[in-house]
DNA sequence: TCCAAGCTTGGCATTTTTGCCAAGTAATGA
DNA sequence: TCATTACTTGGCAAAAATGCCAAGCTTGGA
């Protein structure tokens, strides 16, 4: 009934866990965005930001589509939101974190 | 309306982003289990589990409780499956991934 | 053809995470 | 009280992730 491995899982998972990268998804999810155009919002090398969006294409969060010298990046599913939104609720549960 | 920081929705994710770690949230989604059961199911070393739990504690994914000499653990959220489906959504679409 | 814009890839030093061992704490029973 | 069970915490070496720079590759325009 596991369709998915345990480590396919965390490689989709760790995808999402890091600060530049949740904030990719974010932006994205809102509308499709370019690489210079997601650089100049979340910060960092766009090198960095083009192997952000590399890791996160290859676990299946974003699609990707060159239109001539651009690259636009878009989100590839449908949860993200409800995905979110767990997220939000557990933190707002627990707000004695150690952040 | 971000009710919360990026980095505290990363330090969530990221307690889920290890196999074993997400191994015992499986676990404990079917039902609650002490340290050493969860390490029976999990292997390695006692006192790594010990750590992860409380990790995923801090993170707000699991509660404890005390009875004699044994720790309780137990999921802490109702929107587990919704997340897990989600990821496995992700999984199952995109299954040409480097795992 | 030549150049520039827009990305991606390679390489590598720095930082973070991981996991074992040893030591410590709390509860229970003899 | 003493020993045992069930965990937690400290410490540290090994492994993994991060991010910058440099170099590459396409595309489109002059």
């Amino acid at each position: 009934m596991n369709a998915l491995s345990t480590d396919r899982k965390v490689q989709i998972l760790k995808a999402l866990a890091h600060p530049a990268r949740l904030e990719i998804v974010q932006i994205l999810a809102s509308a499709p965005c370019c690489v210079s155009e997601l650089q100049a919002r979340v910060g960092g090398d766009l090198s960095t930001v083009s192997k952000h969006l590399t890791l996160m294409r290859k676990a299946g969060w974003i699609d990707c589509e060159k239109r001539g010298q651009q690259v636009h990046y878009r989100l590839a599913c449908d949860c993200l939101p409800a995905f979110l939104r767990c997220i939000e609720s557990i933190g707002s549960e627990h707000p004695d974190c150690d952040c």
